[in-house]
DNA sequence: CACTTTATGAAATAAATTTACATAAATACT
DNA sequence: AGTATTTATGTAAATTTATTTCATAAAGTG
C-alpha cells in the first residue's frame, strides 16, 4: 500500500507527537521528501527521535528509507487499473481506458509468469529438431506471429490456423519436435484432441494456455499468463497481448541460449529486407 | 524525464567511471535505492565522489536527491523504456526486462495518438462499405487480428498478408471502401504501391504507421502509435504490440458508435463457440 | 494516589554524504 | 614525441544527517 494512504488510515492510531509529523507530512509531501529529519522535526515541533520511530512504526528502515516510500508515493500516483469503456465514452476516454486496460493485464500477466517454467520451455525449444505453432481464432494470431519471430532462427518452424492441417502435422509428429499450443481459455475442443494427438507421438507440448484447463492437462510444460480479460465487449483483448509478450520472452530465451555469434544471422535476416524499402532521408 | 531514461540517453557521453556507475544502476535500480553511495562506489568499483559528481551531473543536489528521483522512476506507473537484455540475464531477468520495455512502450504509444484521428478513422471505419486489412511480416499478424475483430461486426472484411492479393484487392477498390495499412516503418516500398493503388480509386486509406513515412503520404488519415523499438534483437516486439492496442481501440469506437443493440450481435457470436467448448465445471 | 507503562526529548554516537585538495589520466598544442 | 592544459578521479578530512542511549515526563491502571 501506498504510504500516504497508510498515514491516513493508521491517523487515528497515532500519538499527539506522531500525529503533529503526520499533518506536516499530509500538508505537503512534496517538500517534505526534500527536507532533512532535523527540519521535518522542527515543522511539526517535536524531537527528532519521534520523527525516526514514526518512520519505524510505519515499517520502513529509518527516515531515508521512509522519504524513498513517500517518493514513490508521489510519483504518478495512479496504478493501472481494469478500466471499463462505457457508451458514452469519447474517443479520447475510450482510449486511454483500452490502454490502461491493456497495461493493468500486462502487468497482471507479468506477475503470473513463471520463470523457471519460461527456462523450461526455452531449454526445450533450443533442443526443439521441429517447432509447431498451433492456435485457432484470436490466438491463431498469436502462433502466426511466434512463426514470424522463430522462423529468423533458422529452425524448421511451421504454423497452422486450419485444425484439420494441425491435426495431420501432429499425427506426424515425433519425439524431438515440439508444438506448441496456444488458448486462452484452454476449452477449444479440437485444440486439445490436436494436443493429445501430439503428445501419443512423443512430440513435447508446450501450453499457452490457463493453467487448469483441460488443454493444459495434456502439455508438458503450461506457461499461463494470467488477466482479467475485458468480457464487456466479448473480444479477446488482454489475452493475445500478454500472450504475444510471452512470445517475446520466449523468441529472446532462445536467442540468448544461442549466443551472440547466432545474432549475427538475426541481423543478416533483418538486412535483407533492406532492399525492398525506402531508404530514410535523415 | 525519468531518471533512468535520462542515464540510458546520456550514457554515451558519460566518463568511463560514470558509465560505471551507470551500469551498476541500470542493472538494478530497485537495489540502488536501498544502498549507500559508499556501498554503490564499491559495486561500481569507483570513489564515492565520483557517485556524487554522478548524480550532480544528472541535475539531481547530490545523492541523496538523486535516490529519490530513482525511487519515483521506479514507482508505479513509470516503467521505463530501453532496458535491454544482457548476455548473461537469467530467465527471470528477461521476462521482467521486456515486460517492462513492453509496458513503456505501450505508455509512449499512448501518449503519442491523437484522440481526434481517432475519432475520424472510427467515423470512416463505421460508414465503410467495406474493410481491408494490409500488412506484411510482423504487421501482417496485426492486420489479421483485425480481421478477427471486425469481421464479427458483420460488414465485409478482408485481409491479406500476400502483397499481390493486396494489390488486386486495391484495384478492385472503389468510393466507401476502406483501406487499412499498417507498417512500423511506412518504408515498405510494395506496401506504399497498394496505398497509393487503392487511393488513386477512391477508397479511402487508413494508415497504422509512422507519421512522416512514405506511406504516411499516401494515406487519408494516419495513426501513428510511436514506440521506441527495441532493435538490439531485430525483431519487432513493441510495435506490434502498440499497433493491436490500436486495433483494440478501433474496434472498440466502432461498436460504441453502433450502439447497444449492435453489441447483442457480438455476444451471439461469441456464444456460437461455446458448443465446441469443454464447459467449466465450477 | 502510587505504580507501571508508554511517549518524548537532549545529548552522544554512529553513519553517511560532501568538500577540499592532490594526483592521475586524457587531450591539445607545439 | 614532449610539454601544457584541461579534465577526471581518488584520498582524507569536514560536515551534515540520522540513530541510539538514556533520562525524564506524560498517560494509563489498579
Amino acid at each position: 500500500m501506498n504510504i500516504l494512504e497508510k498515514i491516513t488510515n493508521e491517523f487515528d492510531s497515532f500519538s499527539k507527537s506522531e500525529r503533529k509529523v503526520a499533518e506536516v507530512i499530509l500538508a505537503s509531501p512534496a517538500t517534505v521528501i526534500h527536507a532533512s529529519i532535523a527540519s521535518l522535526a522542527k515543522q511539526a515541533n517535536i524531537s527528532e527521535p519521534t520523527v525516526n520511530r514514526f518512520c519505524r512504526r510505519l515499517d520502513t528502515k529509518g527516515y531515508p528509507d521512509f522519504k524513498l516510500h513517500l517518493a514513490q508515493s508521489l510519483a504518478n500516483g495512479t496504478p493501472y487499473v481494469n478500466r471499463h469503456v462505457d457508451e458514452n465514452d469519447t474517443a479520447e476516454e475510450y482510449t486511454t481506458k483500452i490502454f490502461e486496460s491493456t497495461l493493468a493485464n500486462l502487468e497482471m500477466a507479468r506477475k503470473s509468469l513463471d520463470a523457471t517454467l519460461i527456462n523450461k520451455a526455452v531449454d526445450v525449444l533450443t533442443q526443439a529438431r521441429k517447432i509447431s505453432f498451433f492456435g485457432l481464432g484470436a490466438s491463431a494470431i498469436v502462433a502466426h506471429d511466434a512463426q514470424n519471430k522463430f522462423f529468423r532462427f533458422n529452425v524448421p518452424v511451421v504454423y497452422f490456423d486450419d485444425i484439420l492441417m494441425q491435426r495431420m502435422s501432429s499425427i506426424n509428429s515425433s519425439q524431438g519436435d515440439v508444438v506448441v499450443v496456444i488458448s486462452h481459455t484452454g476449452r477449444t475442443k479440437p485444440l486439445v484432441e490436436v494436443a493429445n494427438i501430439a503428445r501419443e507421438n512423443d512430440a513435447t507440448v508446450i501450453g499457452i494456455t490457463d493453467a487448469g484447463s483441460p488443454l493444459a492437462k495434456e502439455c508438458n510444460i503450461v506457461l499461463s499468463p494470467t488477466v482479467a480479460e475485458d468480457t464487456d465487449l466479448y473480444m479477446p483483448m488482454a489475452s493475445r497481448i500478454a500472450q504475444l509478450a510471452l512470445i517475446d520472452i520466449l523468441a529472446t530465451g532462445f536467442t540468448l541460449r544461442r549466443g551472440s555469434k547466432f545474432r549475427d544471422n538475426l541481423k543478416k535476416v533483418k538486412d535483407s529486407l533492406r532492399s525492398s524499402r525506402f531508404e530514410r532521408k535523415e
